[in-house]
DNA sequence: ATAATACTGGATATCCATGTCCTGATATCC
DNA sequence: GGATATCAGGACATGGATATCCAGTATTAT
């Protein structure tokens, strides 16, 4: 349903916005996040591209966001490497339903449009702050080292 | 995001819900769905061995559903080809997360529940009968040639 | 300058979804 | 029984998603 480089998409953008303090190398994000580091690299560079996120160069470089946690949405990540393409028009190219889908398709077009929106409205920082619940992505030793650091 | 698989399936068995006189071969189905005659075959079978159709051979022969479509739900369908795998357990296996998801993936699993709910209460009969809306699947002179018919 | 760090992008490998084809099995009609 | 229709299933082809590796470039530290 969600492709695997979603996902990793995802656990990167998430990582990065609850380490905003200096630039995480490809190969922290892929640890902590459990991603294939060479893999990872190439998502980097999609999201980098699509003005995500920002390469640093050079030692103590890395990835880090463009804007705040609360200025990207779920969404924003999702469409970069995987768009969530809604039905616009029939796809048997139907003449009769070029003005309106069939409700086979409408249904299934209502279905992207439930999760399109609800990425639309979560951010990263949503994510962040989930009350009483896990911080995302994290052990609980890493969440504790990280919280006295 | 929906598999070209599942849009095949979902396209053969709304058309076999609205097509129940007789047996439709694989061919009829293929044309009339604008789907590839021979991966439809295995589409098909997929379905047969599912128990969602029944395969009939011979002359005049074809597939019919096995159940009437008002107890076929779109998820029936959608389960067989590519099911939708909710996020039961932590994606990364933190021990931390064993318990309760983090928020991310909460909240993909929320966007996966949604969609396996809708899906669940939608049968092929709903598709069937939108009120004033298209047929699915059907081009308007095909529509008028099978009312008069 | 030199060494070390780290991203960039191209080439390549692997796997799976998609798609095609063909032989055999089964059923119907005459 | 023979001819025809139709599905079953295996073998194979293709393309895209996933994944790896490496040479090149940029940056920092000393």
């Amino acid at each position: 349903m969600f492709s695997q480089t979603t996902e990793y998409a995802l656990r990167a953008a998430v990582w990065l916005a609850q380490n905003t303090g200096s630039p995480q190398t490809t190969a922290q994000v892929g640890e902590a996040t459990k991603v294939p580091i060479s893999y990872l690299s190439k998502v980097l560079q999609s999201l980098g591209r699509a003005g995500i996120v920002r390469a640093v160069r050079g030692l103590h470089g890395g990835f880090e966001l463009v804007h705040s946690p609360e200025l990207v949405s779920i969404l924003d990540i999702v469409n970069v490497v995987d768009p969530i393409r809604r039905i616009k028009s029939c796809p048997l190219n139907l003449q009769s339903h070029s003005k309106q889908l069939c409700p086979l398709h409408k249904k299934m077009d209502q279905a992207l449009a439930v999760i399109e929106e609800s990425f639309r409205s979560t951010t990263l920082a949503d994510v962040l702050r989930p009350g009483s619940e896990q911080r995302p992505l994290c052990e609980m030793l890493h969440s504790i080292a990280e919280v006295s650091a």
